[in-house]
DNA sequence: GTCTATAGCCAGATAGAC
DNA sequence: GTCTATCTGGCTATAGAC
């Protein structure tokens, strides 16, 4: 049993208030419900963590921490640039469709605070594409796939995996399709996702 | 002069609304801050717009309409696929150089309220991709592009080109640079990313 | 139409009993 | 450590003078 699932009073705390800070943003959460939803009192919310900011801080500080360090293993492990985009599309997708409400949680709250990346980038784990970045090099230097920018390239695997569930509602509409039907749309991707980006590169 | 740019009292209201709700979402944002942004009184907002909600819904539709119709024309054009991506990246990448604030806003309040969609389905002039899967699943048939779900490339496209400006914050901290050298990436995207659409699905 | 002043409410935070 | 009751400040919204 890791330290998070410990059943402390701060866990039991932390556990309620990511669900309603991820539901709602910072802004329009409220300590009463994040209270009812751990089933104590709003006082002792103030005595674990202080103020509703500190509460916050720890709930995306934890939710940073679930998905970051991911990034990280796969890009840096000891394999080709195709593994890598297969494995993080795999993994990631999976991921995600557990945990529904965290990508656009972090997105969101980077994009109210942006120079609060500097905090995580400081921390060990966090992701570092060098490795990557060179891999890809090497493979254009050799021929085996198309010239493009690594950078591009990662932000391109990065979008690809990710917005489709932050920008899930928007999509829905689009493409006009129900809630089922979007899920298995999203399951397709856990390997669409790293076919389509590899036809793009390959020769 | 179009409308939306009349400076009538209503406009200009508007158009402050429309800083402060994009900067820091509908909960956050402060009717005292949209009158000081508007140079008016705040009593002057209740009269327009009787309240932050009915403000805020103004605004948010006003936001959505400067989006979704380039998606529809650029769609429904009697132009090829090929075309169509193209013409779509280059377009609202542009578009959102001007506008950072606009998609991260708009998917960002279609999340909290995901049932706000519906109403936008129902206007005239909300996007529609019935044709551009036709064409996809023609070009199929045809055999100039990979089998693919009309409905998958649909999402890489809009994927592609939304997100790098959504997670800004996140990809800057990824890729390690500053905004001038991330803002190069982003004019670089303009061509790139219909070029690695295009890779990606041509036989 | 435009302003000042204020009503009324709600949420974060704390005091203090147990 | 845990609760109830309450303080305090800030925010939306309105009343009412001009």
């Amino acid at each position: 049993m890791t330290v998070e699932e410990q059943s402390t009073p701060e866990n039991n705390i932390l556990k309620a208030a990511k669900e309603i800070f991820q539901k709602k943003g910072m802004a329009a959460a409220r300590m009463q419900e994040i209270a009812d939803e751990a089933g104590i009192n709003k006082a002792m919310l103030h005595y674990y963590y202080r103020s509703k900011e500190l509460l916050f801080e720890a709930v995306f500080k934890s939710a940073f921490h679930m998905l970051a360090p991911q990034l990280n293993e796969i890009m840096n492990a000891d394999t080709s640039v195709f593994e890598k985009i297969k494995n993080f599309s795999s993994n990631y997708i999976s991921f995600v469709l557990k945990h529904p409400y965290l990508p656009n949680f972090i997105i969101q709250e980077l994009n109210r605070n942006p120079e609060f990346v500097k905090n995580l980038i400081a921390e060990k784990n966090f992701p570092n594409i060098s490795k990557f970045k060179q891999q890809v090099n090497h493979k254009i230097e050799a021929g085996e796939i198309r010239p493009i920018n690594p950078e591009q390239l990662f932000i391109n695997i990065i979008s690809l995996n990710i917005f489709p569930f932050i920008g899930a509602p928007l999509l829905k509409g689009f493409v006009n399709i129900n809630d089922e039907a979007y899920k298995q749309l999203m399951e397709d991707r856990k390997t669409e996702v790293a076919d389509f980006i590899i036809n793009a590169i390959k020769i």
